[in-house]
DNA sequence: TTTTGTGCAAAACTTTTGCATACAG
DNA sequence: CTGTATGCAAAAGTTTTGCACAAAA
């Protein structure tokens, strides 16, 4: 299987350090969320891939999402209660969710000031804290004009 | 039906205010969710309500669950890419979770300045920011003797 | 007494599993 | 070639819906 990118290389690396390895439409759905690069469901990577590569089954894309998390290639993701997003963990990159309520479009963020949080709490609980999420939800500029309730 | 606390009696009002009732099932539910403070999923509120009101069905608790959310009792929360969660929303109380990725349990906490980051965000991005939720994930004590990795 | 809510069962939908075949390495 | 991965189909699990009856107000 021929790779475009260093990404998909990087990937493949890792896959087989596991055993796994780099199959078509692995290939095809780590493209689309390159590509796309968004917060798609299970539903949309398996609408874009499958067009990739026709006849590609839910099964392989529940299988496929599932071993991208676990070999850390892809991050889980839940907005508002909704189903499971997920997106393309980039090293180095960290970064929070904006959620339009009304439109349900999605912004990214870095700012977050975590670390006074992060060591406060750790003392407090005696927890090793290793990870967080924030998520902000709210209005997008369109949607505060639709609803008229917002200056 | 005959109501124990204030917090049953705020909520009939709230739910009266749509024309809803305070029907024995969803008293059994907000009883349980009060008596037990945790953060259950749909499974553990049926089966903890179900004991108190035999031949509860899923039914029942997925469209109570449904209507607490909507009208504001209940606050739907998702950890670590889990199953959705419910927890009572106490007026004025604002916190935030801390999970452990060993054992599973969750601790509250209220620290956090979000406030700088919201404005910030809201002035770059135009949002009207509502609403935000934080969670950390890491180890509790116990679990960081188990696996041996950490001091 | 009226109208909303419940329990049950069926339907719809989502996710997982088993297995013969395909294909990456 | 060898063993992992896929596609399909069935199974298992979850959530929603329809409807006759129960029960709040």
């Amino acid at each position: 299987m021929p790779l475009k990118n260093e990404l998909l290389q990087a990937v493949q690396v890792k896959l087989r350090r596991y055993g796994y390895r780099l199959t078509r439409p692995r290939v095809c759905i780590l493209e689309y969320l390159v590509r796309a690069g968004g917060h798609p469901g299970i539903r949309e990577i398996h609408a874009a891939a499958g067009a990739e590569h026709p006849n590609m089954g839910m099964a392989t894309v529940y299988r496929t999402v599932d071993l991208l998390v676990r070999v850390g290639v892809l991050r889980p993701l839940v907005l508002n209660g909704g189903p499971v997003r997920y997106e393309i963990r980039r090293p180095g990159d960290h970064h929070h969710h904006l959620v339009c309520t009304g439109c349900g479009q999605v912004m990214e963020f870095g700012s977050c000031n975590f670390q006074h949080i992060a060591a406060e709490v750790e003392s407090v609980t005696r927890f090793r804290i290793r990870e967080h999420t924030l998520e902000a939800y709210g209005l997008c500029p369109r949607c505060r004009l639709q609803t008229g309730t917002e200056i």
